[in-house]
DNA sequence: TTGCGATGTATCATTGCGATACATGGGATC
DNA sequence: GATCCCATGTATCGCAATGATACATCGCAA
């Protein structure tokens, strides 16, 4: 188990966490932060919740009438269903926000993870960003060791493509660096100054959750 | 009809043009030129070859035993499957190729046809630029808007991941642009200099093709 | 009062992917 | 000269995600 949907699953869980809401506004917020193109589709969603709801993770809530304080009455909202967290669905939210396993760096999990940085520690965070980096470092190796072994014969355009391409990813480790740094700057105000660039230094403190 | 599948069709047939080969290594040479990250499944790629066959578009060469002329004589190759390209093929290769509706300028389309500009006219590339380039700057749109609104309200590390997907689609904006100047500097060394940056001036002239 | 677009829930067929099975060739290593 | 391992090679199957679609109500403008 643990297939992809997990991200997902931590998307709604992050997004109830804010705020109780319903299944069509869910879909919208999780587009958003999953954006560029990527849609979630009902086709996922409405099963993902059913079986959410069937784990416990999150309930209907009944009692959702509230006027939202501000200018607009906003009258209505009869017959919707609205989900909220359960005490369950938070310790859930818990523990997959602070995963730092594959599945977080991961092409399809990663923005979502990132989108929930907020809820976890700078260790965390730390963490994920390194885990992506270096999975992107990989990417890097293999592109660039066969676009020199075919240098001079492919045609120009696949060259190009591939060309910009590769700066893509170059352009997105150099980010993950800065951000590494600033959380580092923030984490670890001054120690020893050792902690050497990458490649888990591994004393592991504090509740750690490399599962997977 | 017509669905995305045409791009993998259209690979295919690229890459058979350019010499005949095998389902493996065609599955090779398609994920890399579909590269960073998507794989060319074989639960893909054989159905999509069985189809190919049905339609007449490809069949197996048998004769191909050739030594390739270089130092290594490479003998064996038995029992494996060769394909090649027909002449139903080559027609609808330079047909896929020579489209410019929304089927080639699509996320996953893109890539593949831009693969094969070399067997297009400054015309068709022009325009599959072009196409490319207006569906990013709707999505700008639409993501600068919501940003805008959403702004001081949402999550420093949301926002940080926006911020860096935004400048990822300008860059590539960026990108395209050029492309385009320089096809244009290629295919229309002077003339009137009128040719306003974009919003089609449609004289549409050639055999112009947008079909879907 | 009619009509349309946004909101809202729900399911289904198609399809694409990951995993896997199976078979062989070419080198290493011993 | 046998053994092991990896790259090459063909093929299928279960599962999950997607895109499409159906259906219903609400607010609002013409």
């Amino acid at each position: 188990m643990a297939k992809r949907g997990d991200s997902l699953e931590l998307a709604v869980l992050g997004l109830l966490h804010e705020a109780p809401m319903h299944g069509y506004e869910l879909r919208k917020r999780v587009t958003a932060l999953l954006g560029w193109g990527r849609v979630l589709s009902y086709g996922s969603l409405y099963p993902c919740l059913k079986q959410m709801l069937r784990d416990g993770l999150i309930a209907e809530d009944t009692e959702q009438d509230e006027v939202p304080a501000g200018g607009t009455p906003r009258a209505g909202r009869r017959g919707k269903i609205v989900y909220k967290l359960t005490a369950d669905g938070k310790e859930r939210f818990a523990t997959l926000v602070s995963a730092t396993g594959p599945s977080a760096w991961e092409d399809d999990n990663f923005g979502v993870h990132f989108a929930f940085f907020g809820s976890t520690t700078a260790e965390t965070r730390i963490r994920i960003l390194e885990g992506r980096r270096s999975r992107l470092e990989e990417r890097l190796d293999g592109v660039r060791t066969s676009l020199a072994r075919s240098r001079e014969r492919v045609d120009a355009y696949t060259l190009e493509l591939q060309r910009h391409g590769l700066e893509s990813v170059e352009r997105e480790v150099r980010w993950l660096t800065e951000l590494i740094d600033s959380e580092r700057r923030v984490d670890v105000p001054e120690t020893t100054t050792s902690t050497s660039t990458s490649t888990s230094t591994d004393g592991t403190p504090s509740g750690a959750d490399n599962r997977e």
